[in-house]
DNA sequence: ATTATATTTCGTTATATGGCGAATTAACGA
DNA sequence: TCGTTAATTCGCCATATAACGAAATATAAT
C-alpha cells in the first residue's frame, strides 16, 4: 500500500505530471525542466525528489548536472503500467503539447547557456 | 489533464483506495462503507464524493440507502485501466485484506441492523 | 585559491486536504 | 404528522503540501 500510495500521491500534483511527460523525450538535466515547467529551481527540486522517491524516475550525475530520465523498461512493473497510463491519457493534452513545444525550443539552445538564463530572470 | 489530474488526485489517499478496493466485491451501501473504513460518516461521504466526481464510483439511490460501486465495463478507459491497476497492485496488501474480512462479516449482518450501530459507538 | 554555477536543503508562508461534529435533507415508519 | 434514520453539507481545526528565497553543497572554470 505504501508504494502505491508513494505513487498515486507523486501523481497527485500538475506540474509533476508535466515533468514526467517531458521525459518521454529522453532524460534531461533540472535546469532544462525548470525552463519548461517555470517554477523556481528549489521548488523543481523538490517534485524531482518526490518523483524518485515513488520510483517513478531515476537520476544520474554528471558534473554540476544532474538528468533524469524515466525508469528503465525493466522497471517495477506497477511504475510501468501507469507511466502508460499516463501518456496514452495525455499525450493530446494541450498543456503537455505547449510543454513539449517549449522542450523543443530549449533543446536548441547549449545547456550552458540555458542555464545561465534561468539565474537572471 | 483536468480528468487525469482528478483520478490521481482521488487515489491519493489511503481511505478512498481502501473504499474502492472494498467495491470490488460488489455495490455497497455508505453505512458498510462506513462500518469498515472506520471513519465518520461526514468523512466517508466526502471521499465518496470526491472518487465520484473522478467517474471512479457511481451512485445509486434505493429509498433511504445510497449505493456506491465501481463503474461498468463500458465506462471511461483511463478509469477502467487505473482501477485494474489498483486491483493488481493492492490484492495482495494487508489492509486491503484485512478489510475484505471485515466486510465478509458486516455482510453477514442485516443492514438495518449495521446501520443502527455506528450511531451508537 | 577564488569565483561561478547547478542543484539541493532549509525555513517560512499560503493554501489544500482530511478529519470531526452539528445542522440539514430526504425518505421511511409509527 | 412526528419522530427516526441514511446520507450529505457546512463550519471548524489540525496537518500536509506547494511555493518561494536564502543558505548550503558540490563541481567546474578562471
Amino acid at each position: 500500500m505504501k508504494n502505491i500510495l508513494n505513487i498515486t500521491k507523486a501523481l497527485a500534483d500538475e506540474n509533476r505530471i508535466r515533468a514526467l511527460m517531458l521525459l518521454k523525450n529522453g532524460e534531461l538535466c533540472v535546469c532544462q525542466i525548470i525552463e519548461v515547467i517555470g517554477l523556481a529551481p528549489s521548488t523543481v527540486s523538490k517534485h524531482m525528489s518526490i518523483l524518485k522517491q515513488a520510483d517513478l524516475v531515476e537520476s544520474r550525475k554528471s558534473g554540476r548536472w544532474i538528468y533524469y530520465r524515466l525508469p528503465d523498461n525493466d522497471s517495477y512493473e506497477a511504475v510501468r503500467t501507469i507511466l502508460e497510463w499516463l501518456e496514452t491519457n495525455l499525450t493530446n493534452d494541450n498543456t503537455i503539447q505547449k510543454d513539449n513545444g517549449s522542450l523543443d525550443k530549449i533543446l536548441g539552445v547549449e545547456k550552458e547557456e540555458l542555464c545561465k538564463k534561468y539565474r537572471q530572470s
